[in-house]
DNA sequence: ATTACTACGATCCGAGTAA
DNA sequence: TTTACTCGGATCGTAGTAA
């Protein structure tokens, strides 16, 4: 019986040795000893799930996993990496860059506000620092982090979603949280974090400094 | 469709790999969504393969991972890091901070310099520029360079040891190289990098500046 | 409470084969 | 050469249930 993450981990692997992503279901099939027919519905399956995107013609089959693919593929490694080594990530550094956020929008809703308050113990001061992280550090760090989730509401016709937060301290002194609004679905190397203060002011920050957060719990 | 792999895997983050613990088919067919028939059968399944030891009663299951099992989860991790950090991480950002690196006093042994030239292409100027990394970026950074290695020799009775060097481009204007001697075990926040200029000079660098470097290749 | 067996419908696999 | 469809046999998943 082959999964969906044998077959993606395999067409990831094809896809970093060569610089071409073609292959025939074939070859794939030989690799992961399974029959022709069973690759070839595999990869259809696949590109319905959105997993990966796909063209194939009688000279074989050319690929690209999407951005889904790749963290289907990135959340199964963090796992793996919680459980295989002993240290776990439970601090993150990154850059202070300017804000064009959306963030600065959300906490400045009243409902959102009454949300953070009642769940992180904290009003949040009307506006975000935005920091640039390494993506496969901030996956990892928020896995260790209990996450709290801010419900949505609806406001004169508009949905405003649910917002996933992660409790921290910021460079040792003050508590905090990182927001990511929950239809965000493409990894970001950007996010914002809110505070009870105005962080930039507080921590005398200007922006291409470094911050510190550590998770909570 | 639920595999040994995802099963494998819940089982690890369960006990986190200690020595035994104890689960129950259905609390873990609650967060696979699969039912409690399933989880039994592929429990079974498991030990049959040897990936797990097993010992079930009405009060739950007590388990643990065999070698094998492990080795199996190991297996998926290293072909995961290898396709997940291939194709994030070809740069590395650091800051300039003062040296007192020992490379300054490798690059000033005609022996290594000839060797340097020989298989680097370049004359590397007599002192090494230092630089503050991240831990975990420069392994990921590093593993995707083809490393160059700078042989040892003996002089007046001292052993000079060989010299790992990771060919980059910095700040896409020169090349150079990371250097790291062979017998340095620990990892490192401060690495060392060679130049046919003087670095801090030609691209106008003082300490507490940030540089990049892309890897060749 | 549990685990895990039986039975059977659902799903999957792959040989044959069309395009 | 390919990919991918059909379809029969194999395997999987789960409801019911015993222990």
């Amino acid at each position: 019986m082959i999964s969906d993450f044998d077959v993606l981990l395999k067409l990831a692997e094809e896809n970093n040795l060569k610089n071409k992503n073609t292959v025939t279901t074939i070859g794939l099939s030989k690799s992961l000893t399974v029959s022709q027919q069973t690759i070839s519905r595999k990869l259809i399956e696949l590109e319905k799930a959105g997993l990966i995107v796909r063209n194939s013609s009688y000279r074989g089959i050319t690929f690209s996993l999407t951005e889904d693919g790749t963290k289907f593929l990135n959340e199964k490694f963090i796992k793996l990496r919680n459980v295989l080594t002993k240290t776990t990530r439970n601090s993150i550094e990154g850059e202070i860059v300017s804000g064009l956020g959306e963030g600065k929008y959300y906490v400045s809703q009243k409902e959102y506000m009454l949300e953070f308050k009642k769940k992180l113990g904290f009003e949040p001061y009307a506006g975000t620092l935005n920091m640039n992280v390494n993506e496969m550090e901030l996956a990892e760090f928020l896995s260790n982090i209990q996450m709290v989730v801010i419900n949505g509401f609806k406001k004169s016709e508009r949905t405003y979603g649910e917002i996933y937060s992660y409790p921290v301290r910021i460079n040792k002194e003050l508590e905090g949280a990182i927001i990511i609004p929950k239809r965000t679905s493409h990894s970001r190397k950007i996010v914002e974090v809110i505070a009870p203060v105005f962080l930039r002011g507080t921590l005398k920050l200007t922006f291409g400094d470094t911050i510190e957060l550590i998770g909570k719990k």
